[in-house]
DNA sequence: CCCAGTGATGACAACGTTGTCCAAGCCCTA
DNA sequence: TAGGGCTTGGACAACGTTGTCATCACTGGG
């Protein structure tokens, strides 16, 4: 990786800095910097020859050399696993909406679901000193981050808990979400279901492969191996995973699939199908009302939030033990997941 | 807004700093800078005792202080609309690996749409000394960042051009897309068509409405005051719209709507109206394939990553004069822009 | 008329890092 | 053995800001 800051030669027109304002305006430097900063014990008339100094300089105050006197850097630090995937943009937005109602500055990262990268994305932001930072793990070791945490950065991990470390986690109920949606399909009269989910090595793709799991158990329906496929949510991995499924022995009649994007791979693959098939999806998608695909919804703008508050709360000074928050999920009829089985 | 770094005490761990690395190493301050930062001139002892000390603290270098000695930051910053919109997110990925391979940090910022709060955000990450500045403008004044520009901060933007100053753009070619999109269905033998678009403020819908006159008039087809409704995205003023339309008194039939939002609340009217009507939209959708929404495509990433690259090329020295790109668009034909007018 | 109190102002150090420069030690050659 | 070059290391200033403290000019009360 290439480093920028390395270069030797700036080819920065300089800027004008506080001293440069006080020059102009005849006046000493703290003069300035209280006139920027609003505090008090400036005359009328000092403050008017400086505020035109200023603005006759273009001077602009240097947050760098700002924080490093304060100590706080006004800057949070979100590490997300792809800013591209819709479910993340409202999240990321809405953490954003949160820092700006306290003065804070936000900087983004996406891990690609990498867990080096992740790790090194989530240090860099420590050592650009964010006051604290919001993570979406893609690993499942956060021990790295323990030497940050204690020097004070507050941490607040969001759609996934921390590994191996004690930190705050804002969760939406996978287990309990894919077990309502799969218990609805059951409802309608389904007792061969196929589940396709993304990489059990994520929590919430373990986690929902469990509520489908527990509800085929709750209703004592058995899961034979062919009906269960974790793995990438590459399109030619989920396609080929449904038509297996739809032409397996016993056949599933049914699908409940574990994310956003394979939900979107699963509504082209049935599209193509013949026979209707019934689906529920964990994560609503755009459109998917026009569809008529039935989801288990999550509001990734209100994981952002709550999380983003966590961590200001914190900031304030908040001394609480390490909490995991769980937000409950929302199952929305649309059509798919009320097909019933065919006669057989 | 509240400043966080305004408050007094700072309730950080106190973080080791080089010089408690070099006390616990025993060696000179310089020295563990030198280690730090990969110079020569360390024997290989020395260099391990000093790595121990790094570890034994936990010190991570201050990235503040660092760019105050030398002047660039590493950071970029990215103003954006809504980075809950599905449109840019895909965008500020493509920015994020451009910087990424640069080695530079992004800042993320929404303006909501509000000048005001684009320009409150630009300012702040100019006061944070980002390198660069990619804008997607929602001002049409942008004078208030040539004092920036002059300093020395690279600036490019997108999307939209820059109001009343002469800076790097990197645009869809709005115009173009619309006409070419809008022939389509006067290709398909529509006389009588729609147009719902964006608040006309916004330079991108006023092109896209410009192209749609062009495409009525290259066709020598009149266009009526009531087939025009350019203004909010909001959803109920967007099917109110419609529905007028279907009920004029010529009424229209096939519309383009000038954006994903558009289009969006579009398709469900139109879904809910009984026959069919013909409908190409600006922007591709998620799963608009599956719906066969036929759609004027722009590549948002594309974008991102040309007004990057170029912003990088700006940094590492080019000093071209400003410059306008525009990128092409893709008509994805599927099916709702080829339905035939009604027999009359 | 003097002194304490008040308000405006500036000098100076400090934040944590890096660039410059100098010194000490070493090895080599003449 | 003197002199030169190379390697290693550290002292110090500087980056642009803010906190602390001292100074100065006034004010009003005794």
């Amino acid at each position: 990786m290439a480093d920028i800051a390395r270069r030797p030669e700036s080819r920065y027109g300089t800027r004008p800095t506080m001293k440069d304002v006080a020059a102009r305006a005849g006046v000493g430097l703290k003069t300035v910097s209280r006139v920027v900063n609003g505090e008090r014990g400036v005359t009328p008339d000092t403050e008017r020859r400086v505020r035109e100094a200023i603005e006759a300089l273009g001077f602009r105050r240097n947050d760098s050399a700002r924080v490093l006197r304060k100590g706080r850097t006004a800057t949070v630090g979100l590490v997300l696993e792809d800013l591209a995937d819709p479910f993340y943009g409202p999240l990321s937005r809405a953490v954003e909406e949160v820092a700006r109602a306290h003065g804070a500055l936000l900087f983004n990262g996406s891990s690609a679901e990498d867990p080096d990268r992740e790790q090194e994305l989530a240090l860099a932001l420590c050592a650009r000193r964010v006051d604290g930072l919001i993570v979406i793990p893609a690993g499942d070791d956060h021990r790295y981050l323990e030497p940050e945490m204690r020097a004070g950065v507050a941490t607040v991990f969001v759609d996934r808990p921390a590994g191996r470390i004690d930190a705050d986690a804002v969760l939406s109920d996978s287990f309990g979400g894919a077990r309502d949606g799969v218990a609805h399909l059951i409802a309608h009269g389904h007792r061969r279901i196929g589940f396709i989910g993304d990489r059990p090595r994520i929590h919430t793709a373990a986690e929902r492969l469990r509520g489908y799991r527990a509800a085929m158990e709750d209703a004592g329906l058995p899961v034979r191996d062919a009906w269960v496929s974790p793995g990438s949510t590459d399109p030619d991995r989920v396609s080929t995973a449904v038509r297996e499924m739809l032409a397996a022995p016993e056949p599933v009649t049914a699908l409940f699939s574990g994310n956003n994007r394979v939900t979107v791979t699963v509504v082209r693959a049935l599209a193509r199908h013949g026979r209707p098939v019934a689906l529920v999806g964990f994560d609503d998608i755009e459109l998917a009302d026009l569809l008529g695909v039935t989801v288990v919804a999550q509001d990734a703008a209100a994981l952002g939030r709550t999380a983003a508050q966590r961590l200001f709360r914190r900031l304030d000074g908040a001394d609480e033990a390490p909490e995991r928050l769980v937000l409950g999920t929302t199952l929305l009829a649309r059509g798919s997941g009320e097909i019933a089985p065919p006669a057989a």
